[in-house]
DNA sequence: ACTTGACCCTCACGCAGCGTGAGGCCGCAC
DNA sequence: GTGCGGCCTCACGCTGCGTGAGGGTCAAGT
């Protein structure tokens, strides 16, 4: 005589629950053998036996299409599913952790910047994101490892110092000085240390970030206030300081 | 005169979908500034920056209902949020990164295994998952170092060696056989090798095994044909080789 | 025989974040 | 006037079930 077994008694021995069998049965995962007079669902053996398979497959997180489709089919279309699986699962991981990678760079600023509004926050937000889109992830990661090495104190500094040579320069170009005078010199070397404190001397670096504002003038004149003709004028002013 | 947006202007300055701008309203997070008379949707600047932050937010894999806590909130609300969801990530992570780790020891079996059938395949896919549940991730990756080192072909030597030591181990058992007995000493040493070839000489593997089949008799039982009164004569004979 | 409590059944909505029509009104150009 | 593109509002679909609602069934106790 065959073993019969309800539904409660299946959901124990695998460890689902009977809605998830009804789910399955209607999914085309499983039918049970049988229905009593009063239309229970009845299992036997052979259906305990394919409801582990199924259990094993999902615990290796195949949808239950794929695992309709492996259970149906043969043990190659199972490894098959089994790689692509894995494919899946390596892409998903790699998304996950550059999605990380931002989160924390975001968190740094956030932890450097101390208390601060949500405008600043999303600006700072926003000013990442941009970067992730203009630097490669070992270019972010070196930021990121200069920002730790100059210190939360130091970046501050550096942050209340920008508006303030971006203010002389715009004031040096609107009164059209020349690029070459010694007021201009003066600002312009206050310029490029500041792009040295924050590229580290990375050439790829800085050139990636020239690149990003060629690309995007007018996020980043939003977020910098540095327009292109501003920009021109301080690559022209930094250019005459030579070696200096 | 302020500017007017409509929503497929929103849509392309956004990288959003007109139909996600209408879902967004619908959950709460942007309304229309107005309303043509015609009943189309009308946007200004507020709105675009707005919409801005949510497409910065989203980026970040916030949820939208937290999106919405957060710009309808403050700061510090958008710092936890961040936070957690940083948390999130990294369990997140761990979690796929077992999740792969047990696709790829399945995927090791399979191509070790060279061709095998569907039953085989999930056999050895559900006693991977077993192994899962009773190994810490260091004994798993113990065992994986383990078996590459023993080759592919090594590994189908035993599992081809381990049929014929339970057959007869299961005979002596029967026929009552002693098991100080020259012949079951014989069975027990061919017995331990395998073991020992399995474990490493770990003796926190070793142990772990010895836990799973008194955790699961039923399953080790339907998967090796060891049973417990077997397990018991087997280990008692492996007891009495001594340091032999 | 009747009640009780534990099981069983079949709908069917809800969850997240939109995609994808369906069916119909608006607005501008020819 | 008419054609084309844009806009509108439903509303179903996808994933994998959870969670009732509303109502039969079965075995045991009284």
């Amino acid at each position: 005589m065959s073993v019969r077994y309800t539904v409660s008694q299946i959901a124990r021995r695998t460890g689902l629950t009977v809605r998830a069998l009804h789910h399955y049965e209607a999914a085309g995962l499983l039918r049970p053998v049988a229905r009593s007079a009063a239309g229970y669902r009845v299992y036997g053996e052979a259906e305990l036996l394919r409801l582990q398979h199924i259990v094993s497959l999902k615990a290796l997180g195949l949808s239950l299409a794929d695992i309709r489709a492996c259970i149906h089919a043969d043990a190659p279309s199972l490894g098959d599913a089994l790689a692509r699986q894995i494919d899946r699962l390596r892409h998903a991981i790699v998304r996950q952790h550059e999605l990380l990678g931002r989160l924390e760079r975001i968190a740094q600023r956030l932890a450097e910047g101390g208390t601060i509004d949500a405008e600043t926050l999303f600006n700072s937000i926003e000013a990442t994101i941009t970067m992730e889109n203009h630097f490669s992830s070992e270019q972010l990661e070196a930021i990121k490892a200069r920002g730790e090495a100059l210190g939360a104190e130091r970046i501050r500094e550096v942050e209340r110092a920008w508006p303030d040579v971006i203010a002389g320069m715009q004031a040096a170009l609107a009164l059209d000085k020349d690029p070459a005078s010694p007021e201009v010199r003066a600002l312009a070397r206050r310029w490029r240390s500041l792009v040295r404190e924050f590229t580290g001397g990375d050439a790829g670096i800085l050139q990636s970030m020239n690149a990003m504002f060629r690309a995007e003038p007018a996020a980043m004149q939003a977020r910098t206030g540095i327009d292109s003709v501003l920009m021109a004028y301080a690559a022209k002013a930094v250019g005459l300081l030579g070696e200096d």
